[in-house]
RNA sequence: GGUCGCUUAGCUCAGCUGGGAGAGCACCUGCCUUACAAGCAGGGGGUCAUAGGUUCGAGCCCUAUAGCGACCACCA
């Protein structure tokens, strides 16, 4: 044992620690074969990114996760990496070059990627050092990037292999199209924006019938000119007459036909929409519905095409004031009403996204998406909390195609090649040298790259060197176990590495789902960069230190609840890591002048033998309560992690160290170490040690630093680490008799602080108790060895006779305090009464209930006789203890 | 519009398969007791959103309502 430096300062020695862990080897597995593996794949955070919140949340569980299986000796592998975030990185390339007065279309596609990959090196390190100041104890050396050589690799198979099971194709679809960023966008990727606008009621003269009119209702007027019909419901009885007639469109002078489709609303507007394919989604349906002829109003630079000549070339908004004042003129526009409209934003850069009917790549999903369910459903992969695998049922019951396709530079350039001489397609994981259809050599590859999502999708796997399966990464980590994320990317992210798991490697990536929340500001806002709400972990960790930053997301959360940022919990964490500091500091203290041998006679280099060192320690009973306390810590700790419940567990150790170990035990032993008694000085010794290293394994997944640091004072020479030891293990005994004396010993010894309490007795003050009473006078007699009283400066004294004291009397001799205290009054007759009865009532239910369902005819007639028997027994039981109850009740 | 979640002390939140209403912070009282004042010992404070229902018994189960939030779909 080492002294420990006087102040808790965490800047003191987690960089430190951090460095000494990696060097070490610290977080690498062993592979050895005789350790089970247990896998975690981090979540690539974009390579441009920087470490917030939410990544500080979403990495401490999974590090926790992963140090308490590495001491629960399975073999653990993390591993960390991150993504290349095709859009967002491209975007920032694209920024700078801005700024620098270049444009993407200047440098040339090899000339732009040069300057992303000089980004990405400048800036991909950021975060890796920072999740490193967080205490992540992942495999840096199997650090992975998604467009590394060897996941790159794993895209071309992917790609590749689905097309070659027909299963990716290319087709004509209406996709979003950002304008501002030239490229389609998946759905996922869209956001909705409420915007003030105006709804024009157009009218269009039916063919034929002078004077009569069919009224639409329309938000973008401008889009009229590429109108190919007017839909109406086929229940409309309104519109009965007119469906299959033809009207005039105004300003085109074009007829066009009135059909009846079921998707139109009734209720809306005039209840007639006009249909331009070209433009909008519904109408694109019902145009290959119909088979409507495709019309596009503007241009590739979303500038009004020449359809109008009023309006050719225009921008989109100065063409709807144009056409609407002409509709106008010419009598068809019949009003304009307010209408608040949903529209559709790039995620991005906020920009209004323009449907756009154009050729992409798809992936189908139907199949995928079917299997990826039902794997969930008959229990494979599971989702904690469960009731995220309803979001996740949702999206994949209702699959639609999987647009792979962008027009981006930056990412997977797609592997098809195209003959420019009998535009055969040729898609192969090298390029090939001439086309396999007609030998031509003159082949061009496709110009756009794979959407970001494909290459993620294959991250729990192709991180692991697939698809070479003899990789013995991938043979020994692969299925991971599991998958921590925000609930925000299920559908992204989870289901498509589901897909394409089951799709590839016949089994689901990952065992568990967790699924955790997000992180809010004080107010219980949104953390956003428009808000400038958001909190840097770095900042935090330079203030209060890692270990406190970790405490503090977890601490009094659940899993998939949302976690608020609270600067005061920050505090509380950091008083937590003081207070087991200065425990600490004590516990080395007050044993080092204390006889060890036995401790170090039961040392082997596999550790500590405790069982032996009780065996041959005198240990007391405050000694035995505190160890059987810490084996039900040990279960309760142990069986929330595994569940998951992680702010339970850290919740379980904060109020055992404080509230048990500091406030009692350590208490207790101060008399114990200031008395005459060697023995029991020497058994205080062995229990604060063992306590106090017990404690900080249990602890050390949460806050590994100060845990290790404290560890590394405690250790003898030559120890291991404290993050590679083994978790600590149940004791032999379970001193249920000692813990259940000294509980009860301890509601006594309250009862007499609030008595000097209300007495007003100075703490300094000795007060003399004097037990009278017949009942428990051994267990009281036991007592007074029982130092823990002494500690409050109390005496003890038992009078087992109660003749000529007045019970009641409390006499205040001069120097000395005199508490004479029937010990009835100290257990309260009349709560124990009211337990019981609660208890009772219980079993009358339970008893009920049993007697009930063998009453239940139907039951018996069905139910399979040991279930039966099992009913009888409960039945048997709960009489049995209902009567216990029962006469112990009447003897109070 | 569909689905899901939340509503418990002044604040932030726990509360497992129904049976004693909890923690941290804040507040009040008394203590600088040699590990810790970043502390110790006590204390006050809650119709568990509302209304019904099931039950011997409901914060927990069922139904409805209100407020807040999220996700999905998207209305011309």
């Amino acid at each position: 044992m080492k002294n420990i430096e006087n102040k808790y300062n965490p800047k003191d020695f987690e960089e430190q620690l951090y460095k000494q862990w990696e060097e070490d080897g610290c977080f690498k597995p062993s592979m050895d074969e005789r350790k089970e593996p247990y896998c975690i794949m981090m979540p690539p955070p974009n390579v441009t990114g920087k470490l917030h919140m939410g990544h500080a949340l979403d990495d401490t569980i999974q590090d926790i996760l992963i140090r308490t299986k590495r001491m629960q000796g399975y073999d653990c592998l993390w591993l960390p990496g991150s993504d290349h975030a095709a859009i967002s990185t491209e975007m920032k390339v694209v920024q700078k070059l801005k700024a620098e007065g270049k444009s993407k279309e200047q440098l040339g596609r090899e000339k732009f990627l040069e300057e992303a990959w000089d980004w990405t090196h400048e800036y991909g390190g950021i975060i890796q050092s920072q999740q490193r100041k967080l205490g992540c104890s992942c495999d840096w050396e199997r650090n992975r990037f998604t467009l590394d050589e060897g996941l790159s690799k794993a895209v071309l198979e992917q790609f590749v292999k689905l097309y070659e099971k027909g299963l990716i194709y290319k087709g004509t679809r209406m996709v979003n199209y950002c304008p501002s960023c030239k490229t389609s966008i998946s759905d996922a990727e869209v956001e909705y924006k409420e915007e003030p606008s105006h709804l024009w009621h157009i009218r269009y003269q039916i063919v034929g019938e002078e004077g009569k009119y069919v009224e639409v209702a329309t938000t973008r007027p401008e889009t009229m000119l590429g109108d190919t019909a007017v839909a109406v419901h086929p229940d409309d009885e309104r519109y009965k007459d007119i469906v299959g007639k033809n009207c005039i469109l105004p300003l085109m002078n074009k007829e066009i036909p009135i059909i009846a489709d079921e998707f139109v609303d009734m209720e809306f507007g005039t209840g007639c929409v006009k249909i331009t394919p070209a433009h909008d989604p519904n109408d694109y349906q019902a145009g290959l519905k119909h088979n409507l002829e495709i019309i596009t109003v503007f241009d590739d630079d979303n500038k009004m095409g020449n359809l109008l000549p009023e309006v050719a070339g225009m921008e989109q908004l100065d063409a709807r004031a144009k056409i609407v004042e002409m509709l106008k003129e010419s009598g068809n526009l019949v009003s304009i009403e307010d209408y608040t409209h949903n529209v559709a934003k790039c995620e991005r850069c906020k920009t209004t996204l323009e449907p756009k009917v154009s050729l992409q790549w798809f992936v189908s999903m139907k199949d995928m998406a079917k299997r990826a369910a039902d794997s969930v459903r008959e229990g494979k992969m599971r989702f904690i909390p469960q009731r995220y695998e309803k979001q996740y049922f949702n999206w994949l019951d209702n699959i639609q195609d999987w647009c792979i396709s962008r027009q981006l530079w930056w990412g997977h350039r797609i592997p098809a090649y195209y003959c420019q001489d009998c535009d055969h397609i040729n898609v192969a994981m090298e390029a090939p040298t001439k086309c396999e259809k007609c030998g031509s050599t003159n082949l061009k590859q496709d110009e756009d790259t794979l959407d970001t999502w494909f290459s993620s999708a294959l991250w729990p796997f192709s991180t692991l060197g697939w698809p070479d399966t003899e990789n013995p990464d991938y043979k020994r980590f692969y299925p991971t176990n599991v998958l921590v994320t925000g609930f925000d990317i299920i559908t992204f992210w989870v289901s498509r590495m589901m897909t394409q798991g089951l799709e590839f490697t016949d089994v689901e990536p990952f065992k568990d789902t967790l699924i955790h929340g997000i992180v809010r500001d004080s107010q219980g806002r949104k953390m956003s960069k428009t808000l400038g709400n958001g909190v840097d972990p770095l900042d935090v960790i330079e203030q209060y230190g890692a270990d406190a930053l970790r405490f503090s997301v977890l601490s009094g959360t659940t899993m998939g609840n949302d976690v608020r940022y609270m600067p005061e919990k920050l505090e509380q964490a950091s008083n937590f890591a003081n207070k087991i500091w200065n425990a600490a500091k004590y516990v080395i203290m007050s044993c080092e002048n204390i006889d060890n041998s036995i401790i170090e006679a039961n040392t082997t280099a596999d550790g500590i033998d405790w069982n032996k060192v009780f065996e041959q320690a005198e240990l007391t009973i405050e000694d035995k309560w505190m160890i059987g306390k810490l084996n039900k810590l040990i279960e309760e700790v142990s069986a929330n992690i595994e569940k998951y419940d992680l702010g339970i567990a850290v919740d379980n150790l904060y109020g055992f160290i404080w509230n048990e170990f500091c406030d009692w035990f350590i208490e207790m032993s101060k008399t114990r170490l200031n008395g005459e008694d060697e023995k029991a000085k020497v058994a205080t010794s062995i229990t604060l040690q063992y306590a106090l290293r017990t404690l900080l394994k249990l602890l050390h997944p949460f806050m590994p630093f100060v845990t290790t640091e404290i560890y590394n004072h405690l250790k003898a020479e030559g120890e291991g680490e404290l993050m590679l030891s083994s978790w600590p293990a149940i004791t032999t005994s379970d001193y249920k008799a000692e813990i259940d004396f000294v509980e009860t010993m301890k509601d006594i010894i309250v009862k007499v602080r609030n008595i000097r309490t209300t007495m007003n007795v100075h703490p300094s003050k000795k007060v003399k108790l004097i037990f009278v009473t017949t009942k428990f006078a051994t267990e009281l007699k036991e007592a007074e060895s029982f130092v823990c009283k002494l500690a409050f400066g109390n005496e003890i004294a038992i009078q087992e006779d109660n003749t000529g004291i007045d019970e009641n009397a409390v006499s205040i001799p001069e120097d000395e305090i005199n508490l004479y205290m029937p010990f009835n009054e100290l257990v309260d007759v009349e709560e124990e009464k009211k337990r019981l009865e609660g208890e009772l009532a219980k079993l009358e239910g339970e008893v009920k209930r049993s007697q009930g369902i063998l009453n239940n005819k139907g039951f018996l007639a069905k139910a399979p006789e040991a279930k039966v028997n099992e009913e009888k027994e409960k039945l048997e039981k709960y009489t049995q203890m209902l009567n216990d109850i029962k006469s112990r009740l009447a003897k109070m």
